[in-house]
RNA sequence: GCGUUCGUAGCUCAACUGGAUAGAGCGCCUGACUUCGGAUCAGGAGGUUGAGGGUUCAAAUCCUUCCGGGCGCACCA
């Protein structure tokens, strides 16, 4: 239930009923009605724009029209109590009493739901897929949590969502991890000195990844690099993965599906997509201009297949080929998508790090080219997080090699606090993250400040000795509201609206914002009785209002929908 | 140079995707604890939305030209 959706389609219902009454010869559509909140100083419930909107495409003067508007409404709908016409034109309505317990039960009744945009598709939702020669660094975690988040919430709504991780086990990073690996082992086996050179891995976690693989071969010699290649990719990629997954978990996050790029490379996937692309003339033997900028001398005019991406919005067509005839990255990523397409998804969404931004078009162009333009990929990127301590930036030792990683996060900060921070920001924007701030128990802790207004709740609730779930019985006729109340009646009524765009737009953000702001208002309430005892909401351990419970129990409901999406727990202790 | 993204209060950011007098937090100033948990609350000061031009009933939001910051610009992954 969303009830700006809910009287929109009453009121442009009723325009339509009566469109030669109102000389509205040009009523072809509705686009740009909408039904939305009105700024809180005007104390009406909603909002509607139709006279303007039609007054421009009937060429009638917008305050004459929202006039006739709101006698049709008054005489019409018995919704209504009160409409003012203003401004250039808006009309603003207040709610009866009857219609807002109509509004409140149904809330009540349908706690589970509430907020829930009803939607059934289908959608594979591409994150973190961080290379899988080590453990995860902060950098990932944005992305994990975003991704995670966002699949929390069109599944919220009743669309089918698959998580998925893109492992990256093959190449020359590949090589280069095993080979950094066997190194460890002979210097843990044999004593010989690990020299770190370029492309070799340094942090500390291969150390243990050998430890583990001398322990599970334990008659292997580890004499010759290429003779134990095999094995120690294939123990190492197990062991980085089980890192990196055993990060995720920690962090509330969990893919439903690993795709592995060997096993893609295995089934030839690539030659299968290429060769489509070749059928509908998207990608063709040529030539690539050198890259532009400083100049290259290793560069070499050769021929190779390209993908024609410019088709597609690129700005430059792309190698699908290297000079020895292989495929590139690229390449691989499009016959990955490939496997998406037929797997019958249809939204992707790509969650990507910031570096890269310039990754977007050609993978993009990819799947239209792939899917003529069928399936839409679309893909969020995350900006950087950069982090705090003591208002300072933090890095940790500056010896190469050294990242601060999910671990080290997770060591000073728990989840919740992780998980909300990381969300209380909008993708496109660069995030600070405040050791101190998110260590705090105060206001200035957005967690905190939000689980502490359930734990009121809570507490209140204990107090009464009742239960969340206590069915409560709402009488219009005695039905009344302070003004405290109203607005807070009012915030949990734009919550569907919240979920709607968060979900539409993919901006998860919106929902620690919204419930930062639904907890200001509460905890303003709370406080109130102190000053003014008539405020306080309980009297010889009995709830004064009947009304007052409820809208405190609406709270407790969105704090729980809100909060499980963003998948941060909600104590009723503190 | 090209692409992309951002520029809003002293600082960090919102703004229902084109709506009404641009809102929060921090910081600053003033006030409220014999508490249904003050881990909180009330009030105040603070703005030419980077600059100019355009589109319209209406622009922080769309278009355009500048200015400034981030990220990217392999046959790497």
């Amino acid at each position: 239930m969303n009830i700006f959706e809910e009287y929109l389609n009453k009121i442009t219902g009723l325009l339509l009923k009566n469109k030669k009454l109102l000389k509205l010869d040009n009523l072809n559509n509705f686009n740009g009605i909408v039904v939305e909140s009105p700024p809180v100083e005007f104390n009406y419930d909603l909002s509607c724009n139709a006279a303007l909107v039609l007054g421009k495409k009937n060429k009638i003067n917008p305050r004459e029209l929202a006039n006739k508007i709101k006698d049709l409404i008054l005489k019409n709908l018995k919704d209504f109590e009160i409409i003012e016409i203003a401004g250039p034109g808006f009309l603003n309505l207040r709610l009866t009493n009857k219609s807002l317990v109509t509004n409140i039960n149904h809330i009540l009744e349908n706690r589970k739901s509430y907020g829930k945009k009803d939607s059934n598709n289908n959608y594979n939702i591409e994150f973190v897929s961080a290379n899988p020669t080590g453990p995860m660094h902060v950098g990932h975690c944005r992305g994990a949590i975003y991704g995670d988040v966002l699949a929390n919430l069109l599944k919220f709504n009743g669309n089918k969502v698959t998580r998925e991780y893109y492992i990256n086990d093959y190449g020359n990073q590949i090589i280069n991890f095993a080979k950094s690996v066997f190194l460890r082992i002979r210097e843990i086996k044999y004593n010989e000195k690990f020299i770190l050179k370029k492309d070799l891995y340094p942090g500390e976690y291969i150390i243990e990844i050998g430890k583990k693989i001398i322990d599970s071969n334990k008659k292997e010699k580890f004499d010759n690099f290429d003779d134990s290649l095999e094995l120690l990719k294939e123990d190492s990629l197990r062991h980085s993965m089980d890192l990196i997954k055993s990060d995720l978990k920690q962090l509330g996050v969990e893919h439903d599906n690993f795709f592995s790029e060997s096993e893609l490379i295995k089934n030839k996937l690539v030659d299968k997509a290429v060769k489509l692309l070749k059928e509908n003339n998207y990608v063709q033997e040529g030539y690539l201009d050198p890259p532009k900028g400083e100049s290259d001398k290793t560069w070499k005019k050769t021929k190779r297949l390209i993908f024609k991406s410019t088709l597609f919005g690129d700005d430059t067509d792309r190698a699908m080929q290297k000079n020895d005839g292989s495929w590139t990255y690229f390449a691989n990523d499009v016959g990955y998508h490939m496997d998406k397409i037929n797997r019958n998804y249809k939204y992707l969404i790509n969650v990507l790090g910031a570096d890269h931004t310039g990754y977007v078009k050609r993978i993009s162009a990819a799947v239209s080219a792939l899917s003529e333009n069928k399936v839409k990929l679309n893909c969020k990127v995350c900006q950087l997080v950069k982090l705090y301590k003591n208002g300072k930036p933090f890095k940790m030792s500056k010896r190469a090699g050294d990242f601060i990683s999910v671990q080290d996060l997770l060591k000073e900060v728990n989840k919740d606090s992780i998980r909300f921070m990381m969300l209380n920001r909008s993708n496109d924007v660069e995030l600070d993250f405040d050791f101190d701030k998110v260590l705090e128990k105060s206001k200035d802790n957005p967690v905190f400040y939000v689980q502490y207004s359930f734990a009121r709740i809570s507490s209140l609730l204990r107090t009464l000795d009742r239960d969340f779930n206590d069915k409560i019985d709402l009488d219009p006729e005695k039905f009344l509201l302070n003004e405290n109340e109203i607005s807070i009646l009012r915030k949990v009524f734009e919550w569907p609206k919240i979920i709607e765009t968060a979900s539409s737009k993919y901006e998860p953000h919106k929902i620690p914002y919204y419930l930062y702001e639904l907890a200001t208002l509460f905890h303003s309430y709370w406080s109130k009785g102190n000053e003014d005892q008539s405020y306080k909401f309980i009297k010889d351990g009995k709830i004064k209002k009947v009304e007052t419970l409820a809208i405190i129990i609406l709270v407790a409901i969105v704090m729980e929908r809100g909060m499980s999406i963003l998948g941060v727990s909600l104590p009723d202790k503190m």
